[in-house]
DNA sequence: CCCGGCTTGTACGAAACTAAACTAATATGA
DNA sequence: TCATATTAGTTTAGTTTCGTACAAGCCGGG
C-alpha cells in the first residue's frame, strides 16, 4: 500500500496501455497507419504546428517530423507556410485524413471500451476528471 | 460517446505514464538502469526465463536478451542453466539487483506520488482506487 | 536598424528495436 | 528409433527512433 505498491500499480498500468495498443495495431494497418502515425493524426488538427504536437504527445521534433512525412506522403495531412510565423508549418487533416481517422477511431473504439468497462459511467467520469486534473497545464 | 470517451480517457492516461516514466527516467539513470531495464529487472524474479519474461512484458524475445545481457554484465541478474530443461536459462537477481530494484522502485513510487500531488488527499485515493479496478487482476 | 539569443523544422549519424534466420534441446509419433 | 515439429535463446540485418547540430526566421535591447 506505500511507495512500492504506487510503482506496481503504475506498472501494470503500462502493461495495460501496451496490451490495448497491442491489440489495436492490427485493425489501424487495415486502414493504413502505423499506431504511433494514428497519435499523430489524431493530434494534428488539435495541435496547429510540429513543435506544438511534439510537446503534447512527449515525442521528440525529430520523431514527429518523420511520422508527419509519412503521413503528407499519404496524402493525409498538408503542410502550409503560417504567414504569421514563416518558421511554423501549420497542419491540417485533409479530406482523407480525416476520413481515415474517422475509421481508426472506431476501429480502436471496440478495445478502448473493452478496457474501460471495468468502470461504470460514473467513474469513467471521475477518472476522466482526475486524468485532466493530472494531465492539465502540461505542468 | 462511450467509445470515443474511451479513447480520450486512453489518451490522457497514455500521457500521464509516459510523463511519470520520463520524469522517473534520470532517477533509474543515477542508480544505473534504463527504463526498460527496470521493468525487465522487475519481472525476473517472477517469470523465472527469459521466454516467459518476455511474454508477460509483451517485448519481442529478442528484446529481452539484449536486457538480461546488460543486466548481467552490470552483475544485478545472473543465468543459469535449468538443468530439467537444458535449453532454458534460470534466472535470478543478484543481491545487487535486489538493491538497485528496490532502489529504482522507490524512486519510481517518488515520481508518482510527486504526480499525484496535484490531487487532493481524497481525490488522490479515489484515482488510485479506479486505476487498481482497471488494471485489477490483469485481465 | 542590427546583433545576440531564442524558436522552428529538418537532416544526419548513432543507438535502439525488431523480424527472421539460426543453433541447440526437447517433444511427438509413425 | 529416429525423422519431424516445437520451443528456448541468440544473432544478424534491416528499419525505426532519437540526440545533436544546423539553417531559417523571430524578437528584444541597444
Amino acid at each position: 500500500m506505500p511507495g512500492s505498491d504506487a510503482a506496481q500499480l503504475w506498472k501494470l498500468n503500462q502493461r495495460l496501455l501496451t496490451r490495448v495498443m497491442n491489440a489495436a495495431a492490427p485493425r489501424l494497418a487495415s486502414v493504413g497507419l502505423e499506431t504511433k502515425e494514428f497519435f499523430v493524426l489524431d493530434e494534428v488538427d488539435t495541435s496547429r504546428h510540429p513543435a506544438e504536437l511534439a510537446a503534447t504527445l512527449m515525442l521528440p521534433k525529430a520523431s514527429v517530423t518523420v511520422y508527419l512525412r509519412n503521413l503528407v506522403a499519404k496524402g493525409l495531412v498538408v503542410r502550409t507556410i503560417d504567414e504569421t510565423d514563416l518558421r511554423r508549418h501549420r497542419l491540417a487533416t485533409t479530406d482523407a485524413g480525416k476520413q481515415v481517422l474517422r475509421e481508426s477511431t472506431a476501429a480502436l473504439a471496440a478495445e478502448f471500451a473493452a478496457m474501460m468497462d471495468r468502470l461504470d459511467d460514473r467513474e469513467q467520469g471521475e477518472f476522466r476528471r482526475l486524468l485532466e486534473r493530472l494531465v492539465g497545464d502540461d505542468g
